[in-house]
DNA sequence: CTTGAACCTGTAGTTACTATAGGTTGTATA
DNA sequence: TATACAACCTATAGTAACTACAGGTTCAAG
């Protein structure tokens, strides 16, 4: 019986992670603690490639280390439905549309203040730029 | 001659921050250390309104403490111009759309995911959100 | 005078990593 | 077998940008 076996630097590498992120997760209980080597070293398995990329593209989506766990909660636990993985991921989906719009409007605003720049040979009294953000009020664009 | 004058938190509350805030940002350099009462408490000018809520601003729009730095040292130094802040807000519109399209991505493969989804009644080990993240190696989906 | 809000300084905590330090283990090579 | 070096270990501190807390002082109103 020969299980496939990694170092904590091949899991890193597999699942393009730290190996020090690696070590994060296992204390933050994401990762559960390995088998060792006789001389200390951790031993993963295949297993654990997977669960490590799952830990990665969760955060990637955004979802935060809490949330992450909870998710793994549902996996390793029974009695968890989709429909519980599916609320979570409905709700981060909008997290993440409400990042998207906020950005917009940040940008629009800010390529609003760029195009009125017209750079070269202005001092900063007469900055476009300076001059929406450095007031008491809000600005007037809209 | 008179003056208006604020308390820290008069003016954290114009500026919409909190007082731990701008003792941060003093102590981060961005506000200069203001005059004191008799007792210690600090005074603080429009001026002040003015500068917090620059600061704000640039935060919201993603530069960094340093960033706002180099910006403040702009508006307080002589002989500094208007391109140099357009070419700093230039960069940072980049940035914006960088972050826009990384999330926009993120959003269509999640979303991709919720479709796939049908929710009640599955349990995990048929669940496509799960199918898809938790795998050794990357998603097919393009 | 009393009371309570607002202020002060200093320190620690939050989130999610990331780096560093000092020591041990494992492997390859001579 | 000895050596050298990479990879491993644990523990602690640092990063960025706040935010909270603790204990004490000041200020203003009743």
């Amino acid at each position: 019986m020969k299980t496939t076996q990694f170092t904590i630097g091949q899991l890193a590498q597999r699942a393009k992670c730290k190996v020090e992120t690696v070590h994060y997760y296992e204390k933050s209980g994401l990762m559960p603690e390995p088998p060792r080597t006789e001389g200390g070293h951790r031993l993963y398995a295949l297993s654990d490639v997977k669960r490590l990329n799952f830990i990665r593209r969760c955060r990637e989506l955004g979802f935060s280390i809490k949330q992450i766990k909870d998710l793994l909660k549902f996996i390793d636990e029974p009695n968890h439905y989709c429909g519980e993985v599916k609320a979570m991921a409905t709700l981060q989906a909008r997290d993440i549309q409400q990042k998207i719009n906020d950005l917009q409007r940040l940008q629009s605003g800010l390529n609003e203040m760029i195009i009125q720049c017209k750079g070269e040979g202005f001092t900063i009294d007469n900055c476009p730029i300076i001059d929406a953000l450095y007031i008491v009020d809000e600005p007037l664009i809209k």
